[in-house]
Order: C-alpha cells, then structure tokens, then sequence
DNA sequence: CATCTTCTCCTCATTTTTGAGGATGCGGAC
DNA sequence: GTCCGCATCCTCAAAAATGAGGAGAAGATG
C-alpha cells in the first residue's frame, strides 16, 4: 500500500492514533472509531459488533441508523444474513461485491428488506480476529445515491483495522485479567469447580473474607453446628487441609 | 495542523498506530517507535529517556549513539545538560533553537563535549507528561550536514508524541495495578506499613500462604513458640483478630 | 555503662477449629 | 413408595490458634 493522505486525512488518523491508545474502553472506543471513520472515509452508516458481550454490553454499536430497524436486525435479520458470514472469512478488510455478486445481493431479504430501508448501498467490512476468536468488526456503508468505496478505502480500513483488533484484543485480555482477580468471581468459580451446594457457598463466601465460625452462623441464621458441618463437606470436596489454606486458595490472585 | 503525507509517510503512520497498540512493553515500545521516527523524520539519531525506572529499565533508549559517549552522558552530562529542562517546560515538540539560541548553544561544554562527538547538530525533543508527572520523552537529532527540522516534522513530531504519550501513562498505569496484586509486594509492603521487624516478615510471608505455625517452625528453623512470640507482636501492631483476617488483607487485590 | 529493641524460648488458660461419629426433616427422582 | 441429596442440628475428642504473663541473650544506641 503506497496511499498518499490530504492535511484532513492526516488529521483524523493522528485523532484516531490517539483513541485507540486513550479509549480503554471497548464500547466508547467502538463509537469513537466509527465517528471517525465516517469522517475519514466519507461514509454514511457505521454498525460495529462484538460476539462476546460483556458487562451490559448489548454487542452492537451503531451510528446513523434506525432504531427500530436495528431492533429487527437483532432479533430475525442476523439469521438470514448472506454476507457477514462471508466477510468474517475474509482476513482484511473487504467490500461487499468482493463477497457476493451485486444482483445476488439485491435480490436477498436481507438487503430489501433490511439495509434497503434504511438506505444503506455501498459497504464495507473488517472483521478483527485473536487467536481465541472473533472480536469485533467494523462496518461502514453508503447510501446508494453515492459513490462506492475504491481500493483506497478498503486500504485505508484495513490499515485502521488492524489496530482497532489490537486494541480491542487488548481491552478483551484487560477484562480477563481484571475478572480473575474479582474476588465474587473467583469464589464462585471455586465452589462449581469443587461441585459445591448452594448453602456450602453462603458459607466459603463469609469464610473468604475471613470470618469465624460462629459470624458466619449469625449473618447465615443458622446455629454454629450447621456451620461447621457445612465446612466439614467443603473441606471433604475440596481436600484443603485448613481453613487458612482454603482462604489462600480462595483470595490468591492467581492459583 | 494540516499536513499532507506521502505514500512512505503514510505507511509509516500506520505502522506506529499499530506499534502503539500492539508494544506492551514500554522499553520495547521506545526503541521501536524510535527507529519508525528516525525513518519518517530522515533523522540520525534517537534516544529516550524515562524517569521513573523500573524492572532492570536503565530508563534510556538509544539509536545510532556512541556507547561510551552514552556513559559519559549518564555520569556526567545530564547533570550539566542546559537544554532537557527547558524542553520539558514546553507543552508540546520544541526544537532546540526554541528554548535556546544556536550562539549560547555552540558555547556550551554539554554541545561541545558531548553532542559534537557524535555529531549531533540539529535536535528537537517530545516530553510527555500525566498528572502524577514526567512519562518519557522522544529526542530526535540530525547531523550538523543536514538541514534543520522544520514546523511540519515538529507536528508530526507532537501529533505522535501525544499517542506515545498516552501509551505510555497506560503502561505504568498497567503495571501499578499488576504490582498491586503481586503477593510478595503486597506482603513487603502491608509488612513496612505496620512496622513489622525482619523475623516478623518472615513469619507472615509464611502464613499468608496458609501455612500453620508448626510448618513456619520448621521453615525457619525455630521453635514453636517463637513463632507464636512473633505472631503475637503481629496481632498487637497490627490489630488484627485473628489469623484468617490477617490472611485476607495480605491476599485481598484491593484493601 | 545502662537502655532499648529484637529474637529466642517458656508456661498456663482459653478460644477456635478440625475430625469423627451421629439424627431429623424436606423435596425431588426413580 | 423408597432412595438420595441437602440442610439443619447434635455430641465428643483432639488439634490448632490466641492472649497473657514471663526470661535470657545479642546487638545497637544513647
């Protein structure tokens, strides 16, 4: 790629340099890259998925386009979707006639009676991919009183692209780690991993935070025996041999 | 700003934005960033200093520069260096004539001892800052044969300078929070916090692990009831009820 | 030298935890 | 219905940890 930028173009590529360092968070780096993009490529419409929600995050991220149509996508259009699935096989960023034939895709259900309603024609899309998978893509579309998207554009998707995988994939490993150390999280991995009942949790729960037998009774509302009768399976079902072993094994960070 | 790129200037951008994203390493993201601004700026020679080190960082990066001349800097120089605190007063990429004349500037041991013998002529330096401080710099030099910087690579200069930056302030920032969770620093700490002497270390090293006094007897080597003795100072400084609590806020992530 | 801290070890009493046996009632699965 | 898992409660005994009182030696500090 030998792609010459105006003074605007250079402009908004150092902005969306700095985004993906400064935006450390998946969703409002989603819509800040799409604003951008919109800008930096002439574009109409901008959708952006992730497959793997996370923390209230519905997946989607979209700019431009209609509420109710997004809502009809969501719930039938992404099942009969023709080209998505083409694209995520594509390994850069691609154009839509590069996937599927112009009149084959005009005649499809999903064109007619999903993007065509909202006016979207022209489109484009990179797909970013981990070793673990998908992570998130972008989608940039036209209306079809416009021009299509060239070679340049695609060059320049790609290039913008390949960060925006990066730094999602980077947010994504964030995320994990930060899950691995939610101390709620880990107990109650503990607990399926030892096949732990629901009331045997109640209590490793108090007992993680280091409290006495007879506290956890209180806050449980049971008598001390039963509390200990409890530990006495979990101690059983995990194999540790103290309560201060079960505690290191219950906090530590990393096991 | 509105600066066009060319072709070669352009590829290399996205290269940076890519590096910015894809380098967690701050050392390596230095030297790398630095060989891409050699090439984009057609200058000689690099160096970066940060000022915080850290894990065995010698805190500068160099390109192009003469070893032992490097020594002498570190020795040396960089406590007669008349131009670096000027720089890092400016906000932004300065040149060197900018915080100081070219006539004061050839007078100085700091030019003529050091920066001639490798032959560095023209300079212009980046100093990045957050609010906890100074993050690392990017110095840029030519040879005395070549022609001065201009107002253009001075912006391009700034413009990658804020992402790096910011690359920066999130890898220290990353590596607090991984030192925040790291057992035995948390343990050093908790242990300078509550004043604890050597022998009393020791002793909770091995307990934060769960282990029972018996085993921390024998681990160091002592009897029991020195162990108990040391344990019992513990519980007094540092007001803690009872061994499982005292295990949780040496595992807890966060206190 | 006297004083202080630290490390080492001790006793005695008490509380807490662990391990081993139970028993009862409840609700779902076969 | 019978069986099984679960939650609740019990006793008794042993092991571990806590709290309080020490004492002696080594070393640093005034």
């Amino acid at each position: 790629m030998l792609t010459t930028l105006s003074g605007r173009e250079t402009n908004l590529l150092f902005a969306i340099m700095e985004d993906m360092v400064a935006i450390r968070d998946a969703r409002k780096l989603r819509t800040q890259i799409g604003e951008r993009l919109l800008d930096l490529l002439e574009a109409d419409y901008f959708a952006s998925y992730v497959w793997t929600k996370s923390d209230g995050d519905t997946g989607g991220v979209y700019l431009n386009m209609d509420e109710s149509n997004l809502a009809a996508y969501e719930s039938h259009y992404q099942y009969c979707d023709p080209i998505t699935p083409r694209f995520r096989m594509c390994q850069r960023a691609a154009h839509v006639e590069q996937v599927i034939s112009r009149e084959q895709f005009d005649r499809t259900e999903f064109y007619n009676d999903f993007l065509a309603r909202d006016g979207l024609y022209h489109g484009m899309n990179y797909h970013a991919y981990s070793a673990s998978g998908h992570l998130g893509d972008l989608r940039i579309w036209r209306g079809g009183n416009r021009e299509t998207f060239q070679e340049r554009d695609l060059e320049l998707l790609d290039a913008i692209g390949a960060a925006f995988g990066k730094a999602l994939g980077n947010l994504r490993s964030d995320a994990e780690k930060l899950r691995d150390t939610d101390p709620r999280i880990r107990v109650a991995n503990w607990a399926s991993q030892h096949g732990l009942t629901a009331r045997e949790r109640d209590v490793i729960c108090l007992l993680a935070e280091g409290r006495r037998d007879r506290e956890i009774a209180t806050v449980l509302g049971v008598s001390v025996t039963t509390v200990r009768s409890h530990l006495k399976s979990i101690f059983q079902k995990s194999g540790a041999s103290s309560r201060a072993n079960l505690i290191v094994s219950l906090n530590a960070p990393v096991q």
